[in-house]
DNA sequence: AAGTTCGGCAAACACTTGTTTACTGAATGG
DNA sequence: CCATTCAGTAAACAAGTGTTTGCCGAACTT
């Protein structure tokens, strides 16, 4: 890659960077391109050398927080099979993750159901398809036989959206003022209780 | 109450009105005063006679948004005792309720994990009481014999957590530009799905 | 070595913004 | 009936905004 491209990069990466530490506390759409480019030492008329739109940034920055995503998701699913093992391990991969990309985590979660149509879209698809590949994972196990793939379907959104749920958790309890770690332990302790309630359910299932 | 006293109160609906309209696609954050008292027909001066913030505005939106969720939860609680009659009904009310009051439903879910501290903690410390609210209706059940109130708090929130996301999801359903009527039996089905599957690990469930 | 590409800049455009000020005039209460 | 209260107003403030323009000069191509 030519010296071009790499300084090109290197500005681009400046704008991403300043927006999402912007976006610790407020939300996409509220943002706004001169306060970017003030951030990352720009001038404002460069943001549009990157990209066209504020909106294109947040798509940017989604898929940059979900490719992150995947990997823990994949380290989760990976190992053991034992149902509790995979519990446990869960619970710790995500309180982890949520402390490693903190910034990330608060984005998509603050604009998972935010004001922009187009991020919030991208949020979406990119989180069926994490329910998609859990959702393979547990077809491949025994205590699926006989398990519809609709079924199998709406078991994965369940365990996604505990999953979400739980990291949107810690994420709050690492903001608070007062850092509490007996919060901390109190949602860890909730979400392996929760998911260890689900997958009970799910091996006394019986047919739908 | 004086003919004074009733047209400040019209002023004030028409300034809530108009924020719950805009709001429909921005967030709080990116509100402006001068935006609203414009919708509302109002001098931008007026704002300040009912709320010194835009937050106060968005807190007193909680506030009656949640007015009616406890109108609703308490619909789902009384009646018939069989898990799976209380479960059906729980998704109809729920997709009834996202119906009738589509504006406070989006506002809750946008400014759930949005960007004013305020608002965010109004509405955590709301939902804490509705999960305390069913907490207490599940201790009244016979199937919670031998559980403790920790436990007992956890399934709640799973239950209630699970309320707002698929409140959540009715309402993408129908935002989204192509009404399509499918989406809300599969939403509805999957609802039913996983509180069914809940429920059933609770009855398995053996101590903690 | 000459020519082209193109990321970044300063400046200007026409608005919009939050908030305060001094005011008006109808409802209120004595 | 007269004084007071007070919701609502218009106007002004100093900033801030998104986006376009023409231009520069370093990195590329031939």
């Amino acid at each position: 890659m030519g010296a071009r491209q790499a300084q090109k990069q290197q500005s681009r990466r400046a704008l991403l960077d300043a927006g999402l530490h912007l976006l610790a506390d407020q939300n996409l759409a509220s943002l706004g391109v001169r306060e970017v480019t003030r951030a990352a030492g720009l001038s404002p008329a460069a943001f549009y050398r990157h990209f066209p739109d504020l909106a294109a940034l947040g798509v940017a920055l989604v898929e940059e927080s979900l490719a992150s995503l995947h990997v823990m998701i994949r380290s989760v699913l990976a190992g053991g099979d034992g149902a509790e093992e995979v519990i446990d391990r869960a619970v710790e991969v995500i309180e982890q993750h949520v402390r490693d990309h903190r910034p990330h985590v608060r984005f998509l979660s603050r604009e998972r159901h935010g004001g922009v149509r187009q991020v919030r879209e991208a949020i979406d698809a990119e989180l069926g398809r994490f329910a998609a590949e859990v959702g393979a994972a547990l077809a491949l196990q025994p205590a699926s036989e006989g398990w519809g793939p609709e079924d199998l379907r709406m078991l994965a959104e369940l365990y996604v959206d505990r999953m979400v749920s739980t990291a949107a958790a810690f994420l709050e309890a690492l903001e608070a003022p007062d850092a509490d770690p007996e919060a901390e332990r109190r949602i860890a302790a909730a979400a392996g209780f929760q998911l260890r309630l689900i997958s009970l359910g799910r091996r006394h299932w019986h047919g739908s």
